[in-house]
DNA sequence: GTGTTTGCAAAGTGTTTGCAATTTA
DNA sequence: TAAATTGCAAACACTTTGCAAACAC
């Protein structure tokens, strides 16, 4: 975890979202922008940290990506009872390997799709999540 | 749960789904068919049981619900770690009342909307579930 | 210096397992 | 009667809490 200019990517992040660049933010924050292409789960992102040399327990690697997530850093995605965070706040759509359980998003571009039901009174959308489940052929 | 007529939608229902007509499928079933229009989690279908005199366990619960899953008549929707299950397992697009946490299910015909995405190569679509997560305005 | 964050053990929550007793066909 | 199902306590997996020590500003 000593790579400066990189380090300075991960600051300029963690301070645009209003969070104070500790040691742990930074270190999990650059393993997890540097080198996630797809969702992680908590457990993921921690035996990831533990195979580089962060140590780290489980219950800080859920602090830190909660902290993430309430500064919009990451979004969290529930599947099946697992939880996975992406690295990218925007998307809304996701591919799920089932087989793997891996969850891979797509960009509303990608699949084409935009999503506008007619709304129950008084309420607003949140969000809309899209999640296509794969299975091989 | 004592509904001659009813009972028997319900054995057939069951039967239908290749489930042998027990006691407490009968039971849960009937509550759950009868009387709910939206999705339950495994939690609130047991205080629904017992309010209505159906002592049974949770884990029983959970199994039942699971033999239901597994052929099929009812679909199970996991949001924000919470599992609920859908009485339609033909509906793939739900409202989400965050405040309450309650999970409705609405027909594609509802929101005019179909997905279909161009698929990464060997796979094909398992399920594809849409969920619009509501606020309050 | 002060308010924030860390760290992790322990507690909590929701779900599944195991298996003897019961029920169904 | 043989195979399927029940029932629930105990086990389990995952997540959160609590709070003293460390840190950022």
């Amino acid at each position: 975890m000593q790579i400066p200019e990189i380090d300075e990517v991960t600051i300029a992040r963690l301070r645009k979202a209003g969070l104070r660049p500790t040691r742990r933010r930074r270190e999990l924050a650059h393993l997890l922008f540097s080198s996630c292409k797809e969702a992680v789960t908590a457990e993921g992102l921690h035996s990831f940290a533990q195979r580089n040399g962060v140590k780290v327990s489980l219950a800080t690697v859920y602090g830190t990506l909660h902290s993430f997530c309430d500064a919009g850093m990451v979004r969290e995605v529930s599947i099946d009872s697992g939880r996975y965070f992406d690295i990218n706040p925007d998307n809304h759509q996701y591919f799920y390997f089932e087989d793997e359980r891996r969850l891979v998003g797509v960009t509303e571009a990608e699949t084409g799709l935009k999503v506008m039901p007619p709304l129950p009174e008084g309420r607003r959308i949140s969000r809309v999540d899209v999640v296509v489940r794969l299975r091989r052929d």
